[in-house]
DNA sequence: GCCCGTCTGTGACTTAGTCACGAAGCCGTG
DNA sequence: CACGGCTTCGTGACTAAGTCACAGACGGGC
């Protein structure tokens, strides 16, 4: 059954496993398709399995007390998502939730199963790892951000990186303050100057790049 | 020799180990003294070997471009420095350093007995895992505490936790502002408000803590 | 059309960070 | 002890960011 082996072969480390393990691994493993919006994890809920994601996207945020949020990081299609595992290790529960933002296709792994791939396969164990490190180099990037940058270079970092080289993005003022850490009020005092400078058009719900290259100057700058 | 095996008793999780495993890794492992002072990693300079540190304390920090600088976390006896193996695994160099705050007794364990011990036992692993898990906590919290706390609160949490339940902390502000990520002149202004209700009392390269029923209400307010 | 919920704009104010100083404390040397 | 030199600390003026309390503006449903 060439179908029921065909997600392994997305992780070149894992593609390395003797057979039996592979079979092992399929057979323990449940493919499984997320709608968007869905919460994998979130505080108070505690996590069953680990995930990997085939396609799709996680957003991963931290939510305040005063209900303002920061968003960390994205899981995409080939990375795990580490922090289910992350808070079943670390006692303190701490408020990190992750959201779908599409339609997920991963892979959940029960806790044993888990264990057992991670005793069984360097592969495995790579895939693990790389997960971990990666998620600390983001996090330090976002404490690098909030702590030492100017919003206005942060703001035009994340409307680029949103864009992804579209023209236009539909996000609310309210969206980027929680992608930023920031207030709803100040970024869109943020866009209004972007605006003035012709660099961006606002309107409800959308941000148009007019100036793509005045604001990459602008996120690169310093 | 009851000497050589004696610094695995430390650890719960190695103890468990069949007793021809933890004779090779204790053959494998070298026992070091760092001095007061030590940069154990830096920007630049990769990790040859992994950590866990029996006694003493590793601060973990973050320095910007701009020369600012913030405290992540400190490593102290028992736990595993994972910065060392993270900084490998991640291809993105960033700029986290580690110094030794007292003189530091720990366990260097080179990357190839690094990579048995994880395949071999699942107490090292635990070890490991848990090490990644508590360092992502630790730096959720510092983005919680950079995004969404006011700095006097923050100040007097730090004044708290730095002075242990002594009366008096040696510390420049050049050093407290390291500690919040934030500037100088701007933890003096906190210091001297501080000093002007009472709560602390300061002189060069000191603070005394007056009112510590008072401090801590400040940081645990809200 | 009109209503209602969401999204956006604004002013006044507080908090935090920056810059450019200068003054004070500490310590060795002559 | 007086004199530098270095580190630490204090200050004012300014800019950047966050908070609060609004008011207006848009858009979909009825």
């Amino acid at each position: 059954m060439p179908e029921q082996t065909s997600w392994i072969e997305r992780f070149p480390d894992l593609a390395a496993l003797p057979a039996d393990d592979r079979r092992q691994l399929v057979a323990r493993a449940a493919e499984v398709s997320l709608p968007l919006g869905t919460t994998i994890f979130a505080p108070g809920k505690d996590a069953e399995s680990f995930l990997l994601v085939l396609e799709g996207v996680v957003r991963v945020q931290q939510v305040s007390v005063s209900g303002r949020e920061i968003v960390l990081y994205r899981v995409s299609g080939g990375e795990a998502c580490i922090m289910t595992t992350a808070c079943l290790l670390s006692s303190e529960p701490y408020s990190a939730e992750g959201i779908t933002e599409t339609e997920v296709k991963a892979i959940a792994i029960p806790r044993a199963a888990f264990e057992e791939a991670l005793a069984g396969s360097p592969g495995f164990r790579r895939i693990v790892f790389s997960g971990y490190s990666h998620r600390i180099a983001d996090l330090m990037h976002v404490v690098e951000e909030v702590a030492f940058q100017r919003l206005d270079k942060r703001l035009a970092q994340r409307l680029l990186s949103l864009a992804g080289g579209a023209a236009s993005i539909r996000v609310t003022q309210q969206e980027l303050a929680a992608e930023l850490g920031s207030a709803r009020e100040v970024v869109g005092r943020q866009l209004k100057e972007l605006e003035r400078r012709g660099w961006v058009a606002l309107s409800r719900g959308e941000v148009r790049l007019i100036e793509v290259e005045a604001l990459r100057d602008l996120a690169t700058s310093e």
